[in-house]
DNA sequence: GACAACATACCAACCGGTCGGTATTATCGG
DNA sequence: CCGATAATACCGACCGGTTGGTATGTTGTC
């Protein structure tokens, strides 16, 4: 008869509530600081349901890397910058929208599996893929703009849309590294400021090149 | 009269043992999972003598971070690229040399404090402080190449020369974070030509310029 | 009444850290 | 140069708390 509710979406399950408890703790803490039991109260559920859920702990860190994959997939999906017919502009326009969402807490703008696979890569085989995948699924997306960008505007180079996908990924997790040493999210703005300018550059000469045959 | 040596410099006093074992296995498994009984079996050390030298696991940390910065300040300040009179040159060596680098295990080029920083960043506030003072530090160096650069080559931009050599320790940070989730260090390699390709095109007006009136 | 979804109680191993003691070395008066 | 003294370096048993994981029980639902 009685019903109580506390903070973390009290009637989705213990799954769903762990997850999102793995989400907030490991990207505040790291995941081996992160204990079971603190997942277990973050998520307001006990460590029978977690073992119920999850064989290890181990697993929970492989599900929450591909609940990770799923919320960011759907989020960038939704983001503004789509709607460009300009494949170019698309790209850019990604780089101005990860710069927008550099908001808040560290905790809440840095990414779980590049804070994971830090950590765990020479010891979790199966962790070190999921976040693998997550990466690549992500970086996957922005290559098929940079490809179609290259296409537009006949860009023949010695790099690829892949290297160059990969790349972006790579400044977006370096610049969080330096935001939290410097415990601000100015300077991972001012990193993806320089890569959003190295794209331009790419692809500056063809841009103007195309615009004045127009 | 004796003299022996075998891996970890038996004659080199725990704390130099602690602080090389430290380096060695933070590296390869994060601070968190490294335990103090870990570090002193690497040392060959018993755990009186661990907490002889350091406080607690944390003053440890702390001491390794400025270990560190001492090792890698030494190392590249031998770096064959500062024979460059050309500053820009300098700059462009140091991108060369970080990517000649990329050999060995992992944990052999990646950077000790960048690791550290994504665990602790939140819950100790003087390891982080240690980390971004060896990020800073060296950055600093590069910073003074890039500001001569700019100088020579009256590059007048909205970008800083400050900007730019964190920027440089981002992607190198990224690029490691990549390396580690895809279990090799070719993708740091093309990380580094994106940001050697980024470097020139910046400069490569105003060095074409000077060029031409020589 | 079977089965999934939890809760409770508990465990052995391991964690960072303490502490009393010893071996080595530096200091210094005579 | 000597022996006493004291500081430093190091040892290893031990401690209380926490760790990931388990075994068993309870509950709601089809």
């Amino acid at each position: 008869m009685e019903r109580e509710t506390t903070s973390p979406s009290p009637k989705a399950g213990a799954r769903q509530k762990l997850l999102d408890a793995a989400l907030l703790l490991i990207r505040e803490k790291g995941y081996s600081a992160t204990s079971v039991d603190e997942l277990c109260v973050q998520a307001g559920v006990t460590k029978g349901a977690f073992f119920h859920h999850f064989n290890s702990k181990d697993a929970l860190a492989v599900a929450a890397a591909n609940h990770w994959s799923e919320i960011t997939g759907a989020f960038f999906e939704t983001a503004p910058y789509h709607q460009h017919s300009d494949p170019l502009d698309r790209v850019l326009g990604y780089l101005d929208f990860r710069k927008a969402i550099l908001k808040g807490e560290i905790a809440e703008f840095t990414c779980l599996v590049g804070t994971m696979v830090q950590e765990i890569y020479g010891t979790s085989p199966n962790i070190r893929a999921a976040c693998e995948e997550s990466i690549s699924r992500h970086a996957a997306r922005v290559e098929a703009d940079i490809a179609e960008a290259m296409k537009r505007y006949r860009i023949r180079a010695r790099w690829t849309a892949a290297s160059l996908a990969l790349h972006t990924q790579a400044v977006l997790q370096g610049a969080f590294i330096l935001a939290k040493a410097k415990g601000g999210a100015a300077i991972a703005a001012a990193s993806i400021d320089h890569l959003y300018r190295y794209v331009e550059l790419l692809f500056q000469s063809a841009r103007r090149k195309t615009k004045e045959m127009s």
